[in-house]
DNA sequence: CTAGGATCCTGTCAGC
DNA sequence: TGCTGACAGGATCCTA
């Protein structure tokens, strides 16, 4: 899925294009994209609060119910607007299909004419519909640990010593651990602090889980400001994409090519059930 | 409690 | 060309 910053790209995307947008009508296409309360209580409401909450996106309405999507896997929202379209997500074809398209799960339309689509090929994604107390009460937000930013190092070192068994990669794509993580700024915070990801914490330097910490902050504020590694914005007519992938990574998809820092053959192998990606020579 | 594997789903791609 | 299995930017549930 889409990680944090990703999400982050699709917050301001939608902050921008939806913000103050009334809700006219909603079509679920696979009830078990919604969850919670009846969809019919979001008509007529307007999109008065954007928040994110690690991979979770948060958008409130004028009623004080509020919206939460979880993209998982290969979500994404798309808006089709008057003479703007916005995508941001999974990154497939159907950034660029006719909308709705057959992975569209859910779309709502806004009294402007506009339209906000749900897609989700692999349908593990959801949006959930809940008021306040059941925004508290949520699971996956009540165990949602800080975002990196958010943590100290001394927390940090504190929250991995509970896991000494653990590959690293394991304990940086959980969320109850630390937030926002997923497989391509795993890898990436590991070659930044020359860690194969598949080392268990108990090996590992109060040192180099600083260089971690440190590592996860930097190459999601960098995918951050470069739009997340998958934006779309239809403005530009050639569908211009995020740029982290191709301008950042040092390792994720680079199996094959060649390490920008040694020249080492990139590769590729499984940790934490995860195909991960890392330099040889600087990660031994 | 922890750690690891199966599972939810659809689609694509490499290798016969 | 057609089949088959592996795998996929996630999280939860089940088992040992």
């Amino acid at each position: 899925m889409p990680e944090l910053p990703e999400v982050e790209t699709i917050k301001r995307g939608l902050e921008r294009l939806i913000l103050h947008k009334k809700i006219s009508r909603v079509e679920i296409l696979n009830e078990k994209s919604w969850r919670g309360m009846d969809a019919e209580r979001v008509l007529g409401q307007e999109i008065v609060e954007f928040d994110r909450r690690g991979k979770a996106l948060l958008m409130r309405l004028s009623n004080n119910l509020w919206m939460m999507a979880h993209l998982r896997m290969t979500g994404q929202m798309i808006v089709v607007g008057a003479g703007e379209k916005f995508a941001a997500g999974h990154p497939d074809g159907n950034f660029t299909a006719e909308m709705p398209s057959r992975h569209t799960r859910i779309w709502f339309e806004f009294d402007d004419g506009s339209h906000l689509y749900f897609n989700d090929l692999r349908k593990f994604g959801f949006i959930k519909l809940t008021d306040e107390l059941g925004l508290q009460e949520d699971d996956f937000l009540r165990k949602l640990a800080p975002e990196p930013w958010d943590m100290s190092s001394d927390e940090f070192w504190a929250r991995l010593q509970k896991h000494p068994n653990s590959p690293i990669k394991a304990v940086l794509l959980n969320q109850h651990i630390i937030a926002g993580v997923g497989n391509i700024y795993a890898d990436e915070a590991c070659f930044i602090a020359r860690i194969f990801p598949g080392v268990k914490v108990r090996e590992i330097s109060r040192e180099t889980a600083d260089k971690l910490l440190a590592g996860v902050c930097e190459v999601m504020q960098a995918s951050i400001d470069s739009g997340g590694s998958t934006m779309k914005d239809y403005v530009r007519a050639d569908g211009t994409k995020g740029s982290y992938l191709e301008k950042f990574a040092q390792v994720f998809r680079r199996d094959g090519d060649c390490c920008r820092v040694c020249g080492a053959k990139i590769l590729k192998t499984r940790v934490a059930g995860r195909g991960t990606h890392y330099c040889p020579e600087c990660q031994g």
